[in-house]
DNA sequence: ATCCACTGTCATTAT
DNA sequence: GAATAATGACAGTGG
């Protein structure tokens, strides 16, 4: 790899002051997003990931090139080539730490790592505060970085998912978040990979301020683009999974059978972290599934009901037409036998010949087919004992 | 600017 | 009692 300022003698650049150097090429913000961790929720809820500086406070910890990334296993993204390049030049991090405090007096850290403190920095694992020891360099879900004493990737196959380190080496200049990279990733791989420090604007008006302004602007973009959750929620499990290096699709790890995903996790001699990542994009996956059948169910009941409520309201206006048609049945009957019953009376005549008032007389018809004219007065009395088997027949 | 539908996620409950 | 599914609630997003 390109180490053109430690490692080429012969580069026109090699006797620049490195810290001249990189404070010009290696923003402040570009040195803050090599904090080890960062909050990991969407909605900034509270994680059990322990904080981490990336600058020691210790000056002693400046001279040992790991404790210079303390906590942070970046063997993941150092080659070894350049983890030797790095600690075959302690006194350049005596310089590196000098070019730290310097930045810090142009910038406020906190300020920029608070980009990173916003969901876009969610990196996704639900950790229990039992596993504080780890730590990540997980920035932005994107970024890479490797837990508590991982010295190498897992060699099986891992990757897979990620493995999109190598193909950034190529990267010789110094770049600014680009689409569909974390901010924090890039930055890292610019500063682990890219030592062509000084290839930097050489324009006098690009300062570090500029520089800062550019970085910020570009990492919002990505921040915004991170932070669109129906669009990159898939994509930001594939993130996570890409930064720790999962090496299956985040289609796999959902889908598979229970026994398949157990036999996978014994399998594949993953971390603690990583098993933790699986079990949450497997979690998540699930649930979205679920989400999605469970409102579709819910969409079908309400459906249902109101199809439901249609036909009942279908039913009750088809009773209320028959109701309707037979009140007006039972009108015309009642017509009928009423006319029927003023012509029986007009015909009836008593002893002397004399027609039958209808007010003091009803039609009586007993159960066994007879028909009595007889006097309503011992009409009624009868007819509430057995009305169930005789009509009464009375003009109304 | 506001509303609304959609979606993913988490917490809780049900199975 | 653990594992998984179902569901309510919430927040973010885009139309």
């Amino acid at each position: 790899m390109g180490n053109t300022i430690l490692n080429n003698p012969s580069s026109s650049h090699h006797n620049i002051n490195l810290t001249q150097t990189l404070q010009n090429s290696f923003s402040p913000p570009d040195a803050i997003l090599l904090r080890t961790d960062y909050p990991t929720q969407l909605n900034s809820k509270p994680r059990h990931l322990q904080r981490q500086e990336f600058f020691p406070q210790s000056s002693s910890d400046t001279t040992n090139p790991e404790s210079l990334f303390h906590g942070s296993d970046l063997t993941g993204l150092f080659s070894a080539a350049d983890l030797r390049n790095l600690t075959a030049h302690n006194d350049n991090f005596d310089e590196i730490k000098l070019m730290s405090l310097a930045l810090e007096e142009g910038f406020n850290p906190v300020e920029v790592s608070q980009i990173f403190e916003e969901p876009c920095s969610n990196s996704g694992l639900s950790l229990n505060s039992n596993q504080s020891t780890t730590s990540y360099s997980v920035c932005c879900e994107d970024s890479v970085g490797y837990s508590s004493g991982v010295k190498s990737a897992p060699s099986h196959g891992l990757g897979a998912v990620g493995g999109h380190c190598q193909e950034n080496i190529k990267h010789s200049h110094v770049e600014y978040p680009a689409d569909g990279q974390c901010p924090t990733e890039a930055t890292l791989q610019q500063f682990l990979q890219n030592h062509t420090y000084n290839q930097l604007p050489s324009h006098p008006a690009y300062t570090l301020e500029h520089h800062q302004q550019m970085w910020m602007k570009k990492s919002n973009e990505v921040k915004d683009r991170c932070h669109n959750s129906t669009a990159t929620n898939r994509s930001r499990d594939e993130c996570r999974a890409k930064a720790l290096r999962i090496p299956f699709s985040v289609d796999e790890i959902v889908s598979m059978s229970v026994d398949s995903f157990n036999t996978m996790l014994a399998k594949n001699q993953l971390t603690e972290t990583q098993v933790s990542l699986l079990r949450d994009i497997r979690r998540r996956g699930k649930n979205k599934v679920a989400a999605q059948k469970c409102r579709k169910r819910k969409l079908n009941a309400i459906l249902n009901l109101e199809e439901d409520v249609c036909n009942l309201q279908t039913q009750k206006e088809s009773l209320k037409k028959e109701h309707s048609q037979c009140s007006k049945l039972i009108n015309q009957i009642k017509q009928k036998l009423n006319s029927l019953y003023h012509d029986i009376f007009s015909r009836l005549r008593d002893d002397q010949g004399r027609p039958v008032n209808p007010c003091q007389y009803v039609i009586h018809c007993s159960s066994n087919g007879s028909v009595f004219i007889i006097p309503k007065h011992l009409a009624k009395p009868e007819q509430k004992q057995d009305n169930r088997k005789e009509q009464k027949l009375e003009i109304t």
